[in-house]
DNA sequence: GACAGCATGTAATGAGTTACATGATTAA
DNA sequence: TTAATCATGTAACTCATTACATGCTGTC
């Protein structure tokens, strides 16, 4: 009845090897980091522990934040174990769900208005997805952060972000520019293909 | 029972609306060019159309391929009229799961050993995908591709792509670099914040 | 003392994956 | 004629999401 863990376990795991949480905190983390890589609602995150300690690899303590009850979680020395070998296999590649592309490269089924609102919202995202990577990389430079020997692999891991949002924001730019000439969404209504397209490299 | 469509079904439902196809072209197509924007199991591509025939979105027809039995199925005006409604609706921005990444951001509680396996994996991911996504574009170069009229569409989402998984090998460039005098996985033991890292802009 | 929102979950439902099954076609 | 693989699905199951429920805490 326990299974095998998922890899959302492991990432559950992986906080849980950092330090000690509470099921609200693992949630709070879920949203602000680790959910950039791995994204789950926090339901998953309320219950995803309860198999970790099914399993042996994490144990439960109820506490208290003042009268409120509350669990809080940890690892054990097999869970540490697991986690280790978990490490070792090379892990999967990025698996990306984009509604809004999804949007523009069927915008020809559309209108022009349609594809420019979708263009607009994307822009929005993409603008304040960098404000956001900033903030937390200033907050970083200032302060060190909370877990100062973790540095060097969360500078790995941000930097991935940053050069990601990045070329997003490159992406739109260009894509609003080319699109501020069309007049349609078809080739036969005003759209053009844009001059620099179907290049393999710069 | 057939409730609401969901972006997968918008999904299939866009393939329809460029021409009538069987089955298992729907799910072909899933996996070269949707796929990379809204991907799912071939499974799903065999089940999801058969809501939208409920729904009164495609219709669905028995045809054959030489002796075997085959459905295809196609777009009904009310269908065009819905994906025309959803096309204004602006889309969601990329979610993105990332394995590999998350193994890369933990790899502290690992060994400096499984972190390179890590980003040896990874490049070769990135690497596959660039060679994918090359010649992807340098057949639509020469032939234009089935859709001519689609063109101008596709290459919005093509230099996406393009875009993207530039962006990812340059990262991974960056971090097999950056890594390289790494002879440990935390700072104790004999891992390096980057000089460059947590700078907001270049 | 009431209201907003923090904190902690549970339940119902649905979407999606993996695994299985099977006939048709093609290459050796 | 056998094996591989193309083509077409179905079934079981798991994962994940949305929606709901509820008590605590600080603030007005």
């Amino acid at each position: 009845m326990a299974q095998q863990p998922t890899t959302t376990s492991y990432a559950i795991l992986c906080l849980l090897a950092v330090r000690d949480w509470t099921a609200y905190e693992l949630a709070q983390q879920m949203d602000r980091s680790v959910g950039n890589m791995w994204p789950r609602a926090a339901s998953v995150v309320y219950e995803e522990p309860k198999r970790l300690v099914a399993l042996g690899l994490a144990t439960a303590t109820a506490t208290s934040t003042g009268k409120r009850a509350s669990t809080t979680y940890g690892i054990t020395v097999k869970g540490r174990r697991a986690l280790r070998r978990w490490l070792e296999r090379p892990g999967g590649g990025p698996v990306t769900e984009f509604e809004g592309l999804l949007k523009v490269a069927f915008a020809d089924h559309g209108s022009i208005e349609g594809l420019r609102a979708n263009l607009q919202a994307i822009r929005e995202l993409a603008e304040a997805d960098i404000v956001d990577n900033e903030r937390r990389l200033a907050e970083y430079a200032e302060s060190g952060g909370p877990f100062p020997d973790r540095l060097p692999v969360i500078a790995l891991a941000a930097e991935h972000f940053r050069l990601q949002s990045e070329a997003l924001l490159l992406w739109i730019d260009w894509a609003e520019q080319t699109t501020r000439e069309w007049t349609g969404v078809t080739i036969g209504t005003g759209a053009r293909v844009p001059a620099d397209a179907f290049r393999s490299s710069p």
